[in-house]
DNA sequence: CGATTCTTTGAAAACAGTCAATCTGTGTGG
DNA sequence: CCACACAGATTGACTGTTTTCAAAGAATCG
């Protein structure tokens, strides 16, 4: 719909790192383009992951089932971010989560193998998602500070500051779930703040 | 008290990566071993942090202060893991995070400087360090989901299979504010488990 | 439209937190 | 070595928050 999806990667790219146009010339041909549904799956639980995926429009989310079998959301990738499940590929093992699409959504696909063959051929680009990744663990660890440590209000008035761009794309009962409240405390609580 | 520091630190990099003689006659000199009193801290909150630990022998614990300035446990270090606080070090900024000692502890101190000398003199070096961190986005996210989505039962079961190490070598009000309860429900929780 | 899914609301129940007191264990100084 | 002090752990009673269950309203999609 929007622009061309290599394009916007391309953009991501050189916001982060200095590209030659011979290195974008590796990049590129080895990604594929790859269109969800909403409600499309993109990962299925015991399924096994081998791939990179980076949404270029859209919304996914991975979320996973606890042992009453309720939802809960792990993480949100609109455009411009990563999704799959690293720890899928990384120990071979079926993953634990399912991705579905939030949003009708345009991803760019690449085989690990693929993948590992860019990070060896430009070595910017490895440097650029080794600190992708340390930036997602420093976010990580603030969520399960957020987690262990706020209320229920306080968590959706953090997400709030901290995911403006999220709070009124994602259904609410998606919100409670990436939370760990219910849609009805959501509810309540969005009421209770709505008041004041 | 036991064995030398460094030859702990050896042996975890040999357990990972290939090393040979001369690549640990570069890494080793880089590394201070620097000793930690019971209840002594490494770090507080506020400091910049400019260096990466590893511990070798004791337990480090890294926590933050909520907003009703309590305690919230986000990491326990024991001997064979490291410590600090990367999102300082990467971003420049005042660390969020006390890290303190439980117990006496001995560990490795390197400047971030020398530790990025070894990291370009040492690929294998470097990738082993980048798998750690992935591997650490793995646990952190599996965290996420017990805490949003486990009872306070449920959480203290999950730390006992996934932790068995340190269930019985931390204080208990620790361990609550690592899972996110309260002492009190700990206490009661484990009473609860040993009655049946 | 009609059906389905999502959201909100209400009432009751379960759960975890708070506050205060007691108990336990450990370490220190006399 | 004992007694004391102190921190940590447990227990009880109570409070408050969040969940659960059920139903009624909205919104969305074919």
């Amino acid at each position: 719909m929007l622009s061309d999806p290599k394009a916007v990667f391309r953009k991501y790219i050189t916001d982060r790192i200095s590209l030659s146009d011979q290195e974008w010339a590796i990049i590129e041909p080895a990604w594929a383009v790859k269109k969800l549904r909403k409600h499309q799956y993109l990962l299925q639980e015991g399924e096994k992951w081998l791939h990179h995926g980076f949404v270029c429009e859209g919304c996914l989310r991975r979320y996973r089932l606890n042992n009453r079998g309720i939802e809960h959301t792990i993480q949100f990738s609109i455009e411009n971010n990563w999704a799959g499940d690293r720890e899928s590929l990384m120990e071979g093992t079926p993953t634990k989560y399912n991705i579905d699409a939030v949003e009708d959504t345009t991803l760019l696909l690449i085989h690990n193998n693929d993948f590992e063959m860019i990070s060896r051929s430009v070595p910017a680009f490895h440097e650029m998602i080794n600190i992708i990744i340390q930036q997602r663990l420093n976010l990580s660890q603030e969520r399960i500070h957020a987690a262990i440590s706020f209320t229920a209000e306080e968590k959706y008035r953090h997400f709030i500051e901290t995911s403006p761009n999220l709070v009124n794309r994602v259904p609410r009962h998606m919100l409670a779930s990436y939370l760990g409240i219910t849609p009805e405390t959501l509810s309540r609580i969005r009421k209770q703040i709505a008041e004041k």
